[in-house]
DNA sequence: AATTTTCTGATTTACGTACATCAAATTTTC
DNA sequence: GAAAATTTGATGTACGTAAATCAGAAAATT
């Protein structure tokens, strides 16, 4: 059987209130006792029991998510993953609260911030914004020792506890090495399509393509970014300029959102070069998009996974108690047509992995 | 405050034994008072404490998990990973034992299944090798009412609850479509190097590989299987002689494992027409081989994930319980010299994600 | 040595559920 | 309508931990 704190009392001589104190870094334990009783739970391998440790607390976890708002698929369907968490929330003993402001408004995001900071929550899950007053208002939440899991971009220089979320510059650096391969020796310029230099996230896979194309596929000319502000109308607007300048392009990146209106672009442009296209996050349009081979790559994060990691790693720095780290690395999904998963729900404007609560039974497929 | 057993009582006017009763379906209930307190529980949205029950019941799961034996990277860093979830046994209340038997051994494997059911564990997790005897062996499993999950190799045809791991029909056409597009406009046969038409994943592999080979990129002629075994040092030497015997050869896709073993012939080789390389299993082998550029694509199955996975939905079965569907679909990872996770421990032979039990607190590679 | 302060022990209640026992009420059977 | 069978209620203990109270012991201070 497992140690329970009965037995660490009987191990260091003690009483069970004392085992408490030591075990809740409450006051009036002398040194050595403490020592004791330390050096007793080390030698039985006694490990609190965290589920009757709730259960005692009746501890409930209040956790703010905040993301922006606007007309994002891929925003949308992490907000509908948030939404999904809080209908476990009974089970999971959190209680979830959704905000979401303006996007790309750094005042807003501040703002939000420190409105959730009022209320004391056990945890904060923010799409960060690169500014300074961000991370400052990231850093007055650490020192009211308020846990802050970054989600989807990251905020360098700040003391958040975690980034849920991809390694942004390896996105890039792939997306580059599939272009210039599926290039192969075709010639022609590359345009990438961004959506603001604002994001850490953005910022960084333009980076990594950039990095990797210039050193390993010198031969492609890179086009000015475009920032499209991940808005569908304006993208295409912007890319069918691009389009219409540059006919010989052979490539574009398209690394923010926005996609709609870029597959919009593409499917009004028809005939001319083939043109190799790599986009981000796996949306019903980008994925039609795919099977229709309009795009050749589409590089998604799961924003199911990453909004149930922010979960488990708030509650975890809530608790002060470790992750098993390799379970909380978002990775890098990289789709082509021959690798999507099985469509769910369609109708909803989500991607993938709409919250579902009963297990479908599809074998290998689930 | 979320509703408990005592509200159930109160707002259907019985008594908390009855509920109990009711509950848990024992016997002794009157058919309408049964039907009183489920409209109870459906009303007031009652949802069982599954901690506080686990506590009350001081349940522990003990599973069993079937591996096969020998000298293969991934079933060793497999194993590990089911090691560093007996690890973390006490916390999650499990009880997990580990059993290995001969690879590519049907005999031996319905043998462990048989032996496993015998100590009627909550639940089997086993990595599957296509045969009616095996099929049958899992149905004897599930007639005693023990859930079974195949890991890694499916087992159609059979009753098991859940597949944990990926569409390898899926990883081969990936495989085929990266390679057709790698090649890009050069010609020469291409190689397909398995370990045993026996397993289900290395024939869907081949399926999915040919399928799309012969569909889209006719012109690459396919050579003979050539089946190593998973054996580094058969792989070495079979290789070896397709390499000699045809130098043209423009394309290998390694679908098993014994990956040691192509890479010692592509080191000995040197020279010659580049030949694409893709492979299935990040092992520190393969990993350098990437970094080497010696293989341009790794396919990856996530063990750490399988295994947490497995368990998961294993204690979900035992305790009649939905799972998040969406969180045990097993991805494949594309891995490119550019997207190569953070590399953990070396030394050991073992795949990514070595169980590691405190957070390396390295920010966004975690 | 007496007093104050600081530790430590013993005990109790609580969290939400499971499970057992026994008495009381209700229904069924003859 | 009484006896038997079934259903229901009341109550207590347990799981492992948290948190509180109060009494007693030990140490530090005067």
């Amino acid at each position: 059987m497992r140690p329970t704190v009965h037995d660490i009392a009987a191990a260091a001589g003690v009483s069970l209130a004392t085992v408490d104190r030591v075990l809740n870094q409450r006051a009036g334990v002398r040194t050595v006792t403490r020592e004791r009783v330390e050096q007793a739970i080390e030698r039985i391998g006694y490990v609190r029991d965290v589920a009757a440790a709730n259960l005692a607390k009746s501890r409930v976890y209040p956790f703010v998510f905040i993301l922006p708002a606007g007309d994002n698929s891929f925003m949308r369907g992490l907000e509908a993953q948030v939404r999904a968490a809080m209908s476990r929330s009974a089970a999971e003993r959190t209680s979830i609260s959704v905000v979401t402001v303006p996007a790309f408004n750094a005042e807003a995001l501040v703002a939000a911030l420190d409105e959730a900071r009022a209320k004391s929550p056990a945890g904060v899950a923010v799409v960060a914004i690169d500014s300074p007053d961000v991370i400052a208002a990231v850093d007055r939440l650490r020192a009211d020792r308020i846990p802050v899991v970054t989600l989807v971009s990251d905020l360098a220089g700040s003391k958040r506890d975690h980034f849920a979320g991809v390694d942004n510059i390896a996105a890039g650096r792939t997306a580059a090495s599939l272009m210039g391969r599926f290039l192969g020796g075709r010639s022609g310029p590359v345009a990438v399509l961004a959506g603001s230099m604002l994001v850490r996230d953005h910022r960084e896979r333009l980076d990594g393509f950039q990095a990797v194309m210039t050193e390993n596929f010198p031969g492609h000319v890179l086009l000015p970014v475009i920032e499209g502000q991940d808005d569908p109308a304006m993208v295409e607007r912007l890319v069918g300029q691009v389009l219409a300048s540059s006919p010989e392009i052979a490539g574009i990146y398209s690394l923010g959102a926005g996609n709609r209106g870029l597959i919009a672009a593409l499917k009004r442009r028809a005939g001319g070069t083939p043109v190799c296209v790599i986009a981000h996050e796996l949306t019903r349009h980008t994925r039609a998009a795919l099977n229709d081979g309009l795009i050749d790559v589409v590089l998604n994060q799961d924003a199911g996974h990453e909004v149930r990691s922010a979960i488990r790693v708030l509650k975890a720095k809530a608790d002060g108690v470790a992750v098993i780290g390799a379970q909380e690395r978002i990775r890098l999904d990289i789709f082509l047509k021959d690798n999507l998963p099985f469509e769910e729900d369609s109708g909803t404007d989500t991607p993938l992995e709409q919250g579902r609560n009963q297990e479908p039974e599809q074998g290998a497929a689930d």
